[in-house]
DNA sequence: CCTACCGATCGGTAGG
DNA sequence: CCTACCGATCGGTAGG
């Protein structure tokens, strides 16, 4: 691992921990084992840094939301199965890349005024939108198919989106062991708000919506 | 408004927006208008003052809960309408207060490292419990009467906080302005999922649980 | 990648 | 509440 990628990784980290103005570019090269001075062969100042590390974290998490729902798409399970899936997957994604979902986290609902702009820009090019129009054509088909009730998919992806947040807030706070029972609460009780009313309008096609 | 009270103002605002690290004591003597030694004459750290504001915010929370719920109680309306009180007060407390609330989220979910602890502390005396406590109150009341399905009241408190999280987060990121129809599919999709599944059962006591 | 250094600011103190 | 000051550290630069 060269000296660049080193930086990168311990910035990455003390950024997730400490935050901005938590982390001194001397705790970052003393973390790798170089100078301060040193960070500035490969960096002009600490905001390009720390935009370059906010850069890399989105680019992972766009990486892996394509990766996951192209797979997801091939196997063409029910809405139920797939959407049990991506919840299944984006909570493991905090529990294997932690660091990467905690700064995004962090700098998402808490950034430094400065680079507010910056990193809301970041967010809407990469994480926010696939993320959105990935859910939307699940909601979409599950709604056409007579699997869920009737509701714009927005809608639906919003009630989506409030169950992963409500629950990682849950984590953040008490930590990943503790909320294992709330998962599967969580789940069923999405699911059970969201499911179509009667099994046996399945496929008639006569609840295809807006 | 005496010094103690500004200094206690801007301390709270700026620690809100900017967070422990992003906040110096001269920004918070030059938004006070005094000099950042004579903060001294009333506190003997930053740290001290940190944890002076968290107090008072975790104070405010429990005087506020405690206020609520001690009215609530008084109308001994259906369980339903308890829960969508609680829900509406709740964030209308996050329009209200806002330095307070975003203050309170940021540190228990961000919290400076060699604070960690003593923020714990805090957070279980004052807010964490109480609220907890008294929405227990509300749920087994309601599943006891079979207005709710049949549930542990810890558990139904638990998606209640999934639903004000996943909420908050999404005021966070986009602001108040942009949620009003979060909101309102939100509580729905909440309640339909947490409502006894059979009216006609109310009041025969013939769920009652655990 | 290093040593050596810059002015500005940090939290905090002395003394009034 | 102030002026005046402390050593340590901040982000950043010069020069090799």
């Amino acid at each position: 691992m060269n000296a660049l990628d080193r930086i990168n990784k311990e910035a990455l980290n003390l950024f997730a921990e400490r935050g901005y103005y938590g982390t001194s570019l001397s705790m970052i090269a003393k973390a790798v084992g170089i100078r301060k001075s040193s960070i500035y062969a490969h960096y002009n100042s600490k905001d390009e840094l720390f935009i370059s590390v906010i850069k890399y974290v989105a680019n992972i998490y766009k990486a892996e939301t394509e990766q996951f729902f192209s797979k997801l798409k091939e196997q063409n399970q029910p809405v139920e199965h797939q959407l049990f899936q991506v919840f299944c997957w984006y909570m493991q994604l905090w529990i294997d890349k932690k660091d990467v979902t905690k700064l995004w986290r962090r700098v998402s609902v808490f950034p430094p005024e400065h680079l507010e702009n910056d990193i809301k820009s970041i967010s809407a090019e990469t994480v926010a939108q696939s993320f959105h129009n990935e859910l939307a054509d699940i909601f979409r088909q599950g709604v056409e198919n007579g699997e869920l009730r009737n509701a714009p998919s927005g809608n639906l992806v919003n009630l989506f989106q409030i169950l992963i947040d409500g629950i990682l807030t849950a984590r953040l706070l008490k930590g990943n062991e503790d909320t294992a029972e709330l998962l599967h609460d969580g789940w069923h009780h999405f699911w059970s708000g969201i499911k179509g009313t009667d099994k046996r309008q399945t496929n008639t096609g006569e609840i295809i919506n807006v």
